[in-house]
DNA sequence: CCTAGCGGTAAGGGTAATAAGGATGA
DNA sequence: ATCATCCTTATTACCCTTACCGCTAG
């Protein structure tokens, strides 16, 4: 019956269109609209744009620095298409490769390439710059790779764990200049961000934050809180929480990590399935498995996670599947040296090898102790179907 | 003198790595 | 009962995007 859905999933158009779109108000769960008139990323792949169309967007996303609203429109209007989202390790190493060369071929020292990169100087900006290195790692827009090259080159990265005297470095000057983050992080010797999320995420009402196992009191609490921001307000419960807030609401009590982490991980489910937790099951993974197969991705940095959970399935987070995936991922000797559709075979196949527990759970005639087996069997009904019916590798791949 | 848009800084939104405790099943 | 293994929960450093706005080139 939905089978379809399984088969198909979202159409992943993560490279291109995935703004993140504040889901229009749907129902509680009500199926999201699909983000996109299916069109512009798929096309991408069949042949929607002339080369020549596709270097000029390439050239505008290295050149132009379009804000945020201006991209999520032109995506809209005239099917441009720019990837977000973390940077894969091939990205990294082509930023890496695309500054070396130009560090080599302007004959650079250190020094010199620090002061393009963080220029105290106006007369020593290089926009040039800026669009070579993003030329490496097309389709990213300019201010992204800016962001990232101007993360990863910073001397003051990388510092690991906070000690004691720095927290304390970190207050003073906080007291003494306020929220100017770059000048404290002059002060305390760490980046401005991380100056910035010590504090909000640790400092700020360190005296009333609890840390350790929630109680029940907690964990009602902040499910009230979530759903009257969300669902009560015709919003989306995955996608419309802000969680500064939801932290501010209770009572400082819990930081916006913990209350974030709490909700995907645990609550939430929870929540969808009738207050009984559910357990990730060989046919949770076989579903998951392919699902992301169907995305036809060439890497998984390109999976938009939120576009996976479906209303048959949605059970697990987001968050839930993309760590799912990669303990699945690491479980394969030698994953590392392997294409995504590689891992992706080897999953299918080793995944779909254990359906003992996958079938049993169908069968009602031993009822397995917990009723949690009850809900699997909306999934892993159709299984052993979608199995045999085997030849999951393309079919689908081009629509007419 | 005006103004479009660059690019530096802050704010908002999110995950990866890790550890430790809890189920599960041979 | 035991132990390996997988799953869940919690922590925290680290990461990416968007908003904002002063400045300057044209």
């Amino acid at each position: 019956m939905d089978m379809s859905k399984l088969a198909k999933g979202p159409v992943d158009p993560s490279i291109a269109a995935n703004m993140s779109a504040f889901a229009p108000p749907t129902g509680a769960f009500a199926p999201p609209l699909p983000p996109h008139p299916l069109g512009t990323s798929s096309l991408l792949v069949l042949q929607p744009f002339s080369t020549c169309q596709r270097v000029k967007q390439l050239d505008l996303l290295a050149t132009k620095w379009l804000s945020a609203r201006k991209l999520a429109e032109m995506v809209e209007t005239e099917g441009l298409v720019y990837k977000k989202g973390k940077f894969s390790a091939t990205e990294e190493r082509q930023v890496r490769e695309a500054i070396e060369s130009h560090k080599t071929a302007n004959n650079l020292s250190d020094a010199q390439l620090h002061e393009i990169i963080f220029p105290k100087d106006e007369k020593n900006k290089d926009a040039e710059f800026w669009t070579r290195i993003t030329q490496a790692v097309p389709p990213r827009p300019i201010v992204a790779v800016y962001h990232f090259v101007r993360r990863k080159y910073h001397p003051l990265g990388q510092k690991g764990a906070w000690k004691a005297a720095e927290d304390a470095a970190l207050k003073q000057a906080i007291a003494d200049l306020g929220q100017a983050w770059e000048k404290v992080s002059a002060r305390v010797g760490r980046m401005a961000s991380d100056c910035r999320d010590r504090y909000r995420n640790h400092l700020v009402d360190r005296d009333t934050r609890s840390t350790g196992a929630w109680s029940k009191e907690e964990e009602d609490e902040l499910t009230r809180i979530v759903t009257d921001m969300t669902i009560k307000q015709g919003r989306d419960i995955d996608n419309d929480v802000f969680w500064s807030r939801v932290s501010q609401l209770m009572g400082g009590r819990r930081g916006r990590q913990q209350c974030r982490i709490k909700w995907t991980d645990s609550l939430s489910k929870l929540v969808k399935n009738d207050g009984t937790k559910p357990r990730w099951s060989p046919t949770d993974a076989f579903i998951l498995i392919h699902k992301i197969d169907s995305l036809k991705v060439n890497d998984d940095t390109e999976i938009d996670w939120k576009l996976l959970p479906d209303p048959d399935w949605n059970l697990w987070s987001a968050h839930t599947l993309q760590r799912r995936w990669l303990t699945m991922k690491r479980g394969i000797k030698g994953y590392e040296e392997m294409t995504h559709q590689d891992i992706v075979d080897i999953l299918r196949v080793k995944k779909s090898l254990a359906p003992e527990s996958a079938s049993s759970a169908l069968d009602s005639s031993k009822p397995p102790t917990k009723e949690r087996r009850k809900r699997k069997i909306t999934s892993a009904g159709e299984v052993p179907e979608e199995m045999t019916k085997s030849a999951p590798t393309v079919e689908d791949s081009d629509p007419e």
